[in-house]
RNA sequence: GCCGAAGUGGCGGAAUUGGCAGACGCGCACGACUCAAAAUCGUGUUCCUUCGGGAGUGAGGGUUCGAUUCCCUCCUUCGGCACCA
């Protein structure tokens, strides 16, 4: 091998990228002749450095965009910035280097890193969101939102440092005790007014995922991110007469609600406190506000609460029933007040057993079936043969025993009971009826007044008998029971006056029909979703263009005078403070309605406001009229295909559809979906199986890779090594692999072999395996499944190199095989196709050609190997005619001396045939 | 707790509709070339085996002539949500 025949990708890399670039290959401009292909990958942050996770997410997508390419779309594949966000600002106070200057700078660098990737990036298109020529527009869409009504303001909390004097944004509070990150303080609540999009109003439409081709898996978290639950609203009253609204998913469970909960911040939590409860309510609230979120949502916490003194009517059967105060109720979700069931609602329950509340079970679970547990030491002589003839199915267990038996037995079963029971013990018994027996006394468990009195019982014997703490707790112990006390499914409605009786099924329907004629409550939907909070106390943003005025209050910036610009000189106190806030001047201009001094909102956009439409900016990055050229969005949009990391599934995707509806209802955009399909990369990790970080020293640089074997191998290997929607640790060795195989083809299209003598057969080996290589590399290149791609070349690769051996060079199948090879691998690994087609003498580009046409004809197989089995496992391989008929396998199978070895001389029973790959024969 | 995904050799992974498990690659072993090494090329490589075979795709069961693939139960790992009424 000569000298300049060596594969030295870090010449041929950046000779072929100048090239590319110089003649606008990859230039995507409006062609109506040709079908458009919008591929769009996520845009990235500029961090400064384009680490492997970048790589991992756009050189199979530009691999998948360059694959249409040459399948004939007119295809659009654009990249940007994501430029505004705090990192910059941090930079900025720890560095004391301007946002601006910090953020264009790693722009620079990592263009430069992006290049070296050779992606068939249209880079006239580029956009990035902290230009004032960006951002003018996504003011701009503020203020549409604005005009329609879908921007409000509102108070909210947020995370506030009291020693800072700032707002602090999520990853700047830090530990369990959540402290300031800078000075340490525990970080408080504070509540400001803010800026909200109202994507509440879009929840229903955005459950809806007809006609888009998304990921099961997003559309399933973005299902339960919007948690759509269907219920009714009912209006309880307290006995001041004050209406208190709550939701439910189960009106059915009405009549079970035994006490009702407010959340601690609830407006009537003061007015329902009675004096003598008065310090402890205060006591308790002033304890969940030292709580931080995190304590207070934990799921695994003990239920805490405090009794307000005050009472409410149950408005279905006028039942007065106590309010307490917990905060296992939310403020933020539904009213901010529940009614508890304790009987059919799992926190209700442990709230009831915690507080001693009374447990009224109003759904029927063990259908028309009682349960009774009676101690082995209350049992007299005689329990046995009398409970005998009553059909009782008794299960003994290391305390006592467990009876089960019908509904209807229960009367004839407490008779037994209280002729065979030793005095001072007592039985429980429950089920339809719900029945309890305490020592003689039988109480029929159908009110909130009987279920009192079971408490005072049980609070009796609980003085009595120190072995239990209440009766409640000692059921819940025993699985026997716990099914029969507490479940939240539906069933039978039981002691709810007129609706006892009504089948589970028809429950909800009919109770919500009932309140609603008689005005005491209606169905409503509830969503977890909340609208999306936009304000951010912070400089480096997209300002909100909007002025204070005195008199005529919040004004939107009129749309001439776009875009509100940010103040370059700026400084950052040590205080954390916004520097919007601190600029001397900025703030202060004229109201648009009056012209007398007004003030300008200080707050700037979420930055997840700049990438719900960048894909829009891409088509006209320069075009001054509007956000979009619409000759542009007439042809581009949709995005076809949106590739990118499932973390962004409850974010960005739902926020980007959520703008994309609503600019769609301002005759903004149209459709109904701005990306038609969606695919998602998995998580590279480190070769340690954790996250790469640098502080965790696991961060592998494609820089260097790039260095030591060259863009093609890196990307190759990206699509070799895992499959690409799982993703995987990454794994350093089997990069060897990949580097020897670009270097195998690099060797045999350098030094062509000599041609031979090949026989016929040789040359339609050689054809089949190119054409049945072609056929599952356009199915893997459509459905994503790039690792095949790869492994699907090499063998090619193995196989022509075969082929060469047997004389096959030469031959025009050989030709075929070469030019074919070069124009599969051209799209994964482009620098080194291009080369080697040039090598080939064809004309440039290898990259403006056709994908190649599949031969049918030629994929199909004239020898197979047929497979006997005999009972199923396999015995022999027998070499026959591909179009052997059913007869004729079974003959030659039977025929093979190894097959009657292990037939013994017993006659087959039966004999499948599966045309064209095997014969089990059953003995 | 709820929802979802995954579990296949020493490793990454393949197997299109239920039909030859382990493609392709890494690693390893042996061999060729070399004074030697690297590189390259070749052969082998799931495990057990008395060399006849036997076992085998997280575990157990089921359906089937036949199961990595379909059904049930369970275990482990990862991701998301988490007192959402």
């Amino acid at each position: 091998m000569s000298d300049q025949k060596i594969y030295k990708p870090d010449e041929i890399e950046p000779k072929w990228q100048e090239r590319w670039e110089k003649d606008g290959i990859y230039w995507s401009d409006i062609d109506k002749s040709r079908k458009k292909y919008y591929a769009l990958t996520m845009l990235p942050y500029p961090s400064g450095d384009l680490h492997m996770g970048h790589w991992w997410a756009m050189s199979p997508s530009d691999a998948r965009a360059r694959y249409m390419r040459m399948k004939g779309y007119n295809v659009l594949f654009p990249i940007g910035f994501d430029a505004f966000g705090l990192p910059a600002e941090n930079a900025a106070i720890s560095r004391n280097i301007h946002p601006r200057k910090w953020t264009y700078a790693n722009i620079e660098k990592m263009r430069k890193q992006l290049r070296s990737m050779g992606a068939m990036f249209d880079w006239r298109r580029e956009a990035i969101s902290s230009d004032p020529e960006y951002y003018r527009w996504t003011e701009w869409f503020f203020i549409q939102l604005h005009k329609h009504n879908l921007a409000y303001r509102k108070k909210a909390p947020v995370d506030w440092c009291p020693k800072c004097n700032t707002t602090l944004a999520r990853e700047q509070v830090w530990g369990e005790d959540r402290h300031c990150e800078r000075c340490n303080t525990p970080v408080i609540k504070k509540e400001l007014e803010q800026w909200f999009f109202r994507t509440t109003s879009y929840a229903d439409e955005l459950l809806d995922f007809s006609n888009l081709d998304w990921p099961e898996r997003v559309r399933l978290l973005q299902t339960n991110w919007i948690g759509r639950s269907e219920g009714a609203s009912v209006i309880f009253h307290t006995e001041q007469g004050d209406p208190l609204e709550v939701f439910t998913t189960r009106p059915d469970t009405l009549w079970g609600a035994t006490f009702m909960v407010i959340a601690p911040e609830h407006p009537l939590v003061e007015k329902l406190t009675t004096q003598d409860q008065n310090s402890q309510v205060k006591a308790y609230i002033a304890q969940t506000l030292r709580q931080s979120e995190i304590q207070r949502e934990a799921a695994d916490k003990e239920k805490s609460g405090v009794f307000t003194g005050g009472y409410a009517i149950n408005p279905v059967n006028g039942k007065r029933i106590p309010i307490w105060i917990a905060d296992y109720v939310l403020m933020t979700y539904g009213t901010g007040a529940i009614m508890a069931v304790p009987a059919h609602d799992q926190r209700d329950f442990e709230f009831a057993i915690k507080f001693g509340l009374p447990i009224l079970p109003v759904i029927d679970r063990l259908d028309g079936l009682t349960k009774s547990f009676v101690h082995h030491s209350a049992v007299k002589e005689g329990f046995f043969e009398a409970v005998a003839p009553l059909g009782v199915n008794c299960e003994k267990d290391a305390e006592g025993w467990n009876f089960t038996f019908l509904v209807e037995k229960a009367d004839e079963f407490i008779q037994v009971v209280k002729n065979y029971i030793s005095p001072g013990h007592w039985v429980e018994i429950v089920g339809s009826k719900w029945l309890f027996v305490f020592d003689q006394e039988i109480i029929i468990w159908d009110s909130v007044e009987t279920s009192q009195r079971i408490l005072e019982l049980c609070r009796q014997r609980n003085s009595e008998v120190k072995k239990y703490r209440t009766l409640m707790e000692m059921l819940w112990q025993r699985p026997f029971y716990r099914d029969a006390l507490y479940h939240d499914g539906y069933g039978t409605m039981i002691n709810s006056e007129e609706f006892s009786g009504t089948p589970g099924d028809q429950a909800k329907d009919k109770v919500i029909a009932w309140l609603q004629s008689r005005g005491i409550g209606k169905s409503l939907v509830n969503y977890r979703l909340r609208d999306w909070l936009i304000s951010r106390q912070r400089y480096w943003g997209a300002p909100i263009p909007i002025i204070y005025c005195p008199e005529h209050g919040a004004v939107a910036v009129p749309e001439e005078e776009l875009p509100v610009l940010l103040p370059d000189d700026v400084e950052w106190r040590p205080t954390g403070e916004s520097p919007l806030k601190l600029h001397p001047t900025w703030k202060n201009t004229t109201c648009p309605i009056c012209g007398k001094p007004a003030e300008r909102e200080t707050d700037t956009m979420d930055t997840f406001m700049c990438s719900s439409w960048y894909h829009l900016r891409y088509l006209s990055p320069h075009y001054d009229k509007g956000p979009f050229d619409p000759e542009e969005y007439d042809y581009w949009m949709p995005v076809d295909t949106y590739t990118g990391g499932i973390e962004h599934a409850t974010m960005h995707l739902i926020y980007t559809r959520f703008f994309h509806k609503a600019c769609r209802d301002m005759g903004i955009t149209k459709g109904p979906e701005p990306m038609l399909q969606l695919r998602n990369q998995g998580i590279i990790l480190g070769e340690d199986s954790e996250k790469m970080s640098k502080s965790r020293g696991n961060v592998v640089a494609p820089d260097e890779l790039v260095a030591r074997y060259g863009a093609d191998t890196v990307r190759a290997y990206l699509m070799f090594f895992a499959r690409w929607d799982m993703g995987g640790p990454w794994s350093s060795g089997g990069i060897e692999g990949t580097s020897r195989w670009i270097r195998r083809v690099w060797a045999l299209y350098q030094n062509m072999p000599k041609p031979g003598n090949p026989t016929k057969e040789t040359l339609r080996n050689l054809r089949r395996k190119v054409h049945q290589t072609l056929k599952q590399v356009t199915h893997d290149y459509e459905s994503f499944e790039f690792n095949t791609v790869i492994s699907g070349l090499m063998e090619l690769l193995n196989e022509m190199i075969k082929a060469a051996e047997n004389g096959a060079a030469g031959s025009k199948e050989w030709q075929e095989a070469l030019e074919i090879f070069l124009l599969m691998m051209a799209p994964a690994t482009p620098h080194i196709a291009e080369e080697l087609w040039a090598v080939l003498g064809k004309p440039y580009s290898v990259h403006l050609q056709a994908w190649p046409v599949l031969d049918p004809q030629a994929i199909i197989e004239d020898v197979i190997t047929l497979v006997i089995q005999v009972n199923g496992k396999v015995r022999d391989r027998i070499e026959v005619a591909a179009n052997i008929s059913e007869e004729d396998a079974k003959v030659v199978a039977l025929k093979s001396e190894v097959i009657q070895k292990f037939l013994g001389g017993k006659t087959p029973q039966k004999i499948i045939v599966v045309p064209g790959k095997l014969v089990n024969i059953v003995i």
